[in-house]
DNA sequence: CAAGCTACCTGGCCGC
DNA sequence: TGCGGCCAGGTAGCTT
């Protein structure tokens, strides 16, 4: 699944695939990926060239002369590709941007989960999703005072929490799972519960892993690939996620999975100490 | 307003 | 072999 890292990955590999391009049509074959209107959609998007490409938390933000932002989420299994517009149609390719150069960018989404929005740019962070994003790892927003301060407030769970994008956006279960056990927390503790010192230490694995991560160029366990159709290497530095009833590497109890608010959860019973 | 629940989708896997 | 049921999970939108 994209997290930060991955769309960070697909920004970079992307970038010099489009920079400069220009749109010379657009085809929409499942039109609910577009939000608004897709006939505006086209219309507005038709003839601009794209200047280049930003990213906040798991958003892309393709920059578009004209003052225009498309807005697009990857969720669960979204990649972009590049292709020759006469390529045939894959079944699960749902959008496709003709460049005058000749060539042509896909969307392809087995899911139909993800999402593209066309704002007016600089309008992105009060219009789009992103208006309920918290600050990225990694930033001087995201310092630690803010972080203490904002998990003491928070009555739920810590996983749930990590999950949500409002305190800290760019993690998802992947992530999550992993800074919680480096950071010996169970999932199911308090927010608020946690004690300061131990904060610290999540503060710290949040920032460490999602650099990591990004360095490895994502991590690759069900389907995520780069623009380019490459895989991520993170995967192979997993430590809990996917490891569900093999020994933990820290202490060798085997680790458990879980449901917590209906997301899949792998934690080791005896490192991750439950704060109540 | 915080928190919790579910819809959105399809493919893969399991059990029968 | 085929089919029903469940699982994967990020976010929007709804209810409480």
């Amino acid at each position: 699944m994209p997290e930060m890292p991955e769309v960070e990955t697909v920004r970079r590999t992307l970038t010099p695939l489009v920079k400069g391009k220009t749109i010379a049509k657009i085809n929409i074959w499942y039109p609910k990926i577009i939000v608004n209107d897709p006939a505006e959609f086209v219309k507005k998007l038709t003839n601009k060239r794209i200047l280049k490409i930003d990213r906040y938390g798991k958003y892309l933000l393709f920059r578009f002369n004209d003052d225009l932002t498309m807005v697009s989420h990857l969720r669960m299994e979204g990649k972009y590709h590049l292709v020759s517009p006469d390529t045939p149609k894959g079944k699960h390719e749902h959008v496709e941007f003709i460049f005058t150069d000749g060539t042509a960018l896909r969307y392809d989404d087995v899911r139909k989960f993800g999402r593209m929005h066309l704002v007016e740019t600089g309008t992105e962070r009060k219009t789009t999703g992103i208006r309920h994003l918290g600050p990225e790892p990694n930033t001087a927003e995201f310092n630690l005072k803010y972080f203490v301060d904002a998990l003491s407030q928070k009555k739920k769970n810590i996983k749930n929490t990590l999950l949500d994008q409002t305190i800290v956006c760019g993690l998802g279960n992947i992530y999550v799972d992993e800074v919680l056990w480096k950071s010996k927390i169970h999932p199911l503790s308090s927010a608020k519960a946690i004690p300061a010192d131990k904060v610290k230490n999540l503060y710290q694995n949040i920032n460490h892993t999602i650099a990591i991560a990004t360095k490895e160029r994502g991590t690759t366990v069900h389907t995520y690939l780069d623009a380019n159709g490459e895989i991520g290497g993170y995967q192979k530095m997993l430590q809990v996620y996917g490891h569900a009833g093999e020994e933990c590497s820290s202490c060798g109890t085997i680790l458990e999975k879980i449901k917590v608010n209906g997301r899949g959860t792998t934690f080791c019973p005896h490192c991750q100490v439950l704060y109540k």
